[in-house]
DNA sequence: TTTTATTATTGACCGCGGTCATTTTTCAAC
DNA sequence: GTTGAAAAATGACCGCGGTCAATAATAAAA
């Protein structure tokens, strides 16, 4: 039943994710090879596997860390009351989610949590987009008719829509930016 | 500069697409092994490849083909004019891209149109998708004071959200249409 | 009918993610 | 120290998507 951790192991793991964190950053994360990663590390491809279930159960760790870092910057910021502040103070989690199409795509799967059985670090990013935003919505000067969770969902929808659009061959008029304030400012502030 | 098609290639794809078809019905999409279809359909893999870019490629056409089928359906249909009766009108399109996961992550993979040269029938679809609901919006009892077109793309958000959950560990206690129709309800006709 | 250029098919081969029986290392008990 | 059992690391191996130089089939020209 008991299970000792060996100290070697956090070594070996910590190795691996500054070989992967060196790769992502010279090639991106879309070049990223397992066996790549583990000739960096000194270790022999088996041993990756016996620390990430797979490829994506590391990337989701690499990614899922990086988003976290955003959401602790942007709930430094000060707190938004409008639309456009609004947006603009999810800019940079935005950013990051849309800083490769192979990011997007990962957090797009894994934001339902992949398994029943466990919710990963992305999952729970997204769960904590809705507070995040939910909370500023209670103090903002938007419509109150329903709950700060439903609008939040919303911001969500349409924040996950116009980060679609810009990876997206038509629909290129538009900047990001500009879509979402126009979505929600609509959503937001409804005027009839 | 001239290319003439043989005729056998026409008849080579279709057994292609057939064996597909029969994988697919037996088992899903997932479970489509290239290896299994070419089998199947009695040619070698490099063949498949001249027919197909990648395997990407395929599932895009079959899915497609069966999301377009889906979209004539539900032209054919009345013209619903309220909020519950869109989210109920769009009932067949939405059933068939939530039907297996691997359908809806490539569908939302591909809405976007993953080159810009070519757009697939999937990103046609979600051009038709908006096209669609925007001209039921003209003459729906909705909120007037923004364009159909900017109303039918908060629509598509929403269902994409909606479906998102319906996969997602979390969130399982509210059902698909219960979700979307709040959402449409909030999004089409705001109280305030 | 033979020739010839073009188009279609083939299958050995590669890359890379992932597995697993075997070996090596660790660490506690003596 | 020595021993022994659990934990970690190893690397040969597999599956499957995808490539490409070589070959075969086609259809039009001679």
């Amino acid at each position: 039943m008991q299970k000792t951790v060996q100290k070697r192991t956090l070594k070996t793991r910590a190795r691996l994710i500054e070989a992967a964190d060196d790769v992502i950053e010279r090639h991106g994360y879309q070049a990223l090879r397992v066996e790549d990663v583990v000739q960096a590390a000194g270790v022999a491809k088996g041993t990756f596997f016996a620390h990430f279930r797979d490829k994506d159960a590391l990337m989701e760790y690499l990614i899922g860390e990086r988003l976290v870092a955003r959401f602790d910057q942007v709930e430094q910021g000060p707190i938004p009351r409008t639309a456009p502040e609004i947006a603009n103070a999810l800019q940079p989690i935005h950013s990051f989610m849309t800083s490769e199409r192979y990011v997007f795509d990962l957090i797009i799967r894994y934001s339902g949590a992949a398994a029943i059985t466990e919710i990963g670090p992305i999952a729970r990013c997204f769960e904590r987009y809705v507070r995040l935003v939910a909370g500023w919505l209670e103090t903002a000067k938007v419509r109150k008719d329903i709950s700060p969770d439903l609008l939040a969902e919303g911001v969500q929808a349409f924040a996950i829509q116009s980060m679609s659009l810009k990876f997206c061959a038509l629909h290129e008029a538009e900047s990001f930016s500009d879509r979402l304030e126009i979505y929600l400012d609509a959503w937001l502030t409804p005027a009839a």
